[in-house]
RNA sequence: GGCCCCAUCGUCUAGAGGCCCAGGACAUGGCCCUUUCAAGGCUAAAACGCGGGUUCGAAUCCCGCUGGGGUCACCA
């Protein structure tokens, strides 16, 4: 028999979630100043996952409000990178709806209607200070110890000062008048109330000097009109979500759910990933921070997300390898992690290895295609057919393909150094003959198969008494030129009698030449 | 520095007062398998930051401290 606290409990958290009637809408609202972040994408799948989870609306906007930071190529850019992720959005640039256009840039009317109305009912006021008077303020209020930030100069000025500045020409701002005494309580999905000192905040601008909005003005009344009903963003917005509340309150208007989300930190845990200060990997290897990056470097979209999924929320049944399809059917609020995460590189690693693995061998043939071309080198649909169940098992990204199987197609091929053959005890005149008795009893071999060889070989060990070990070593550094392969008999028929044959030749000769001199 | 958020193995996490001398996963060590390397199987080590409360009982609730993170723009 459950108890009744814990049936009223799960009603509490389900009314909560309930409270809005509205249907779910969530949106993505990236501004477009480069490739997407890593992190980025995870506060998009969250949002996309609760949209879909919901049968509601997922929604992308584009938040291009500050004109000095635009990048041409970047819209573009961050579709392609949702798109590889398997986000799709309901509504956004490319996709018009009922609440379009969905590019901030073409409703700056809306914004500047807005920001006339708030000034019009006295929640927000013009003011009129140069950026240079602004920043002798802002000196001055150091010099005195005050906490730096505008001091509300223009809050208060009477008709004739306005007239005057007007008269003046000078361009102007709008700023919000936040509340300068109390407290103010405010609404967050995940972590409950959060309370602000309303005399601690700012009249932060609103509409800049060249009438286009701030992020603070702008979402909130796309939020409104796009009838948004979670806005679901990374923690670092906590800080201005006084400014977004009262901004609701001024305009009278039902806020969404507002949940903000953690954030992720460094693998070493300090500081957020960014950029700049480009995060490291605790071998020092330099960690992807952009979207395309990762796709680059031969990360599965299935493996990313899953990843993705598993940071700051969680399956539950002791589960982490999952389908989105499944995600969607589980995800909820209730299980999202309030705490900052580390980035767990090698996580992702293992993951995308799973995914590698659990992906039919022809489909992974297809998909070795790009990273082999990337080298220059070219392959046959027959030998990608071939090679791809034998790296399968051993690659943790697509392009570990170059590392482990560059021998099948690197032109001209490159014979193994001496110190191949030290690492197994060998001097050079010790393997050149040893290759050269391989070689003549693989010649005899009259079908080219993997179990031939291998047999051929087993027993040329017995007659020769050595382990098999100690002939297969050299071989394999003879053939493929690395220390490390795929099992060296599949490997060998891939690369077929003639090849074969002429690279043990090569190697053998290579070997005994530096001998001689 | 002010304000805000957060705090379970090295890391990602489970844990809604007794099911927990804390479970899973990655990474790490050992063993098995084995032609190298992987993959796979088994196994080991590894955590409730500290101090006060509340309670018969606290990883779980409250307070303080400490630590970490975020934020303080006419950027988002």
């Amino acid at each position: 028999m459950r108890c009744c606290c814990e049936d009223a409990a799960r009603l509490l958290v389900w009314s909560v979630l309930m409270s809005s009637s509205k249907p779910v809408r969530t949106r993505f609202a990236p501004s477009p100043t480069g490739s997407l972040h890593i992190g980025g994408l995870r506060t998009a799948l969250f949002n996309w996952l609760y949209a879909r989870h919901s049968g509601g609306q997922f929604i992308l906007r584009i938040e291009d409000t500050d004109q000095k930071r635009y990048d041409p190529d970047a819209l573009r850019i961050l579709m392609e990178s949702l798109t590889w992720a398997g986000l799709d959005w309901d509504e956004g640039p490319d996709k018009d709806g009922p609440y379009g256009p969905y590019v901030q840039s073409e409703r700056l009317a809306l914004y500047q209607e807005w920001a006339d109305w708030l000034v019009t009912n006295g929640h927000a006021y013009r003011s009129y200070e140069t950026p240079a008077e602004l920043e002798a303020s802002r000196k001055a209020r150091e010099a005195q110890g005050l906490p730096p930030g505008y001091d509300r100069g223009h809050r208060e000025l009477t008709a004739a000062q306005i007239a005057a500045y007007e008269a003046e020409g000078r361009p102007t701002v709008v700023r919000l008048k936040m509340p300068l005494t109390g407290e103010m309580h405010l609404p967050d999905a995940l972590r409950g109330t959060v309370t602000f000192d309303a005399g601690q905040l700012q009249d932060t601008v609103l509409l800049k000097s060249d009438g286009f909005p701030t992020y603070h003005l702008a979402h909130v009344i796309d939020d409104h009109f796009m009838e948004i009903s979670y806005v679901m963003r990374a923690v670092e917005w906590l800080p201005s979500f006084p400014i977004h509340w009262q901004l609701w309150q001024s305009f009278g208007w039902e806020a969404p759910a507002y949940v903000h989300l953690p954030v992720m930190l460094n693998p070493n845990g300090k500081g957020k990933m960014s950029k700049r200060n480009p995060p490291r990997d605790a071998h020092g290897r330099l960690i992807p921070v952009l979207v395309h990056d990762y796709i680059a470097a031969g990360y599965l979209p299935e493996a990313v997300d899953n990843f993705l999924a598993n940071i700051g929320w969680n399956f539950g049944g002791d589960r982490e390898v999952f389908s989105m399809a499944e995600a969607i059917e589980r995800f909820d609020l209730t299980r999202i992690n309030e705490a900052n995460s580390a980035f767990p590189p090698d996580k992702l690693d293992w993951l995308n290895g799973v995914y590698l693995r659990e992906m039919p061998a022809d489909e992974l043939a297809l998909k070795l295609r790009a990273p082999i071309e990337r080298e220059g080198w070219t392959a046959s649909d027959e030998e990608l057919r071939q090679i791809a169940p034998l790296v399968q098992p051993r690659i943790k990204t697509l392009n570990d393909v170059v590392e482990m199987a560059g021998f099948f197609f690197r032109e001209p091929f490159i014979p193994a150094g001496d110190e191949q053959f030290a690492a197994k005890g060998l001097t050079p005149a010790q393997a050149a003959a040893l290759l050269d008795k391989a070689r003549a009893a693989l010649e005899a071999v009259p079908g080219w198969t993997h179990e031939a060889l291998e047999a051929a070989m087993r027993e040329l060990a017995e007659a020769e008494g050595l382990k098999v070990k100690d002939l297969f070593n050299p071989l394999r550094s003879a053939v493929t030129g690395q220390l490390v392969s795929p099992p060296l008999f599949e490997s060998m028929a891939i690369i077929g009698r003639q090849a074969s044959l002429a690279r043990l030749a090569a190697t053998s000769a290579r070997l005994a030449g530096n001998e001689a001199s």
